[in-house]
DNA sequence: CTAATCTCAGTGGCACTGAGATAT
DNA sequence: CATATCTCAGTGCCACTGAGATTA
């Protein structure tokens, strides 16, 4: 019993832990990783994007957008075509693999959701989604004090 | 507003992350890193331990134990000598200078806590630690079924 | 012989930095 | 000119794997 175990943040960097290698784990199994997800989940619901602005939506490094989209195009699940009204840009559409996939993805997260969050019952498993919203909300808008642009 | 960001389990590795690398800068300042928190303070609190051992004790991996005390014993921050009883092992002990790191780590560990945790009120922190603790509980039980031994 | 410990080299994911080319 | 985008190479941290040598 380490007094370290009872700091918030300590048990937050822990159980963050625990959930994020049980996702990778899953996600390792089909040959895909968190930033596919998030960027596939993206696009699904937020439509085509120019490489930037995805990374904007989801907190993805501009850098680490282009290697996530050489793998996802590699894959068939994005097309990366450039615009024309702005040629430094591309615009990145989800194929109707990558839709497929980016549900398959879903359906592993939120198999895995109930997993993580076995010893909690619904009241507090909603508690915890409050509380960290409320964190997540805040850091979020600390980071990026332009919303958009 | 993607549905993603709606699911506890990205909700937990996404406000860690902030969490985690605010922790992280200010280490990073005094060119410490989270491992050497770890190690430092189970041994402050736990006393003197074997590799392995301090290993099991704060969830660090035997082989990055190694680095870890490379670093740590290159500060004068620990002392490692050979266990005559069982010459496998060593015994890890800490030094005043690595109480004192130890010390001035948790200072700034405790100073980031409330700006992690900013805008939650104290019952809301209490709630958030008493939840991410039985998470923690649970999941470290079920990684190491053996406790001890 | 098996098991545990310690060491070292390497991998992978996530997040970040810096530099360069191109286009606005 | 400054600014924005895209690309690439590299760094750092955390966690893990595999291999080898030593000792119990």
């Amino acid at each position: 019993m380490d007094h370290v175990e009872h700091l918030p943040s300590w048990l937050l960097t822990q159980t963050a832990g625990y959930a994020g290698r049980m996702v990778s784990a899953r996600f390792a199994d089909v040959g895909a990783r968190g930033y596919h997800y998030r960027v596939l989940s993206s696009l699904a619901t937020g439509g085509p994007a120019s490489q930037a602005d995805l990374g904007r939506r989801v907190g993805i490094h501009l850098s680490d957008m282009v290697k996530a989209l050489n793998e996802l195009e590699a894959g068939g699940f994005v097309q990366r075509v450039p615009n024309p009204g702005d040629r430094r840009r591309n615009i990145i559409t989800i194929t109707d693999r990558g839709r497929e996939r980016a549900e398959q993805l879903a359906r592993q997260v939120s198999a895995i959701q109930d997993e993580v969050f076995e010893p909690l019952d619904d009241a507090e498993r909603e508690q915890l989604t409050t509380l960290l919203g409320k964190l997540y909300r805040h850091h979020r808008a600390r980071e990026s004090p332009p919303p958009m642009e």
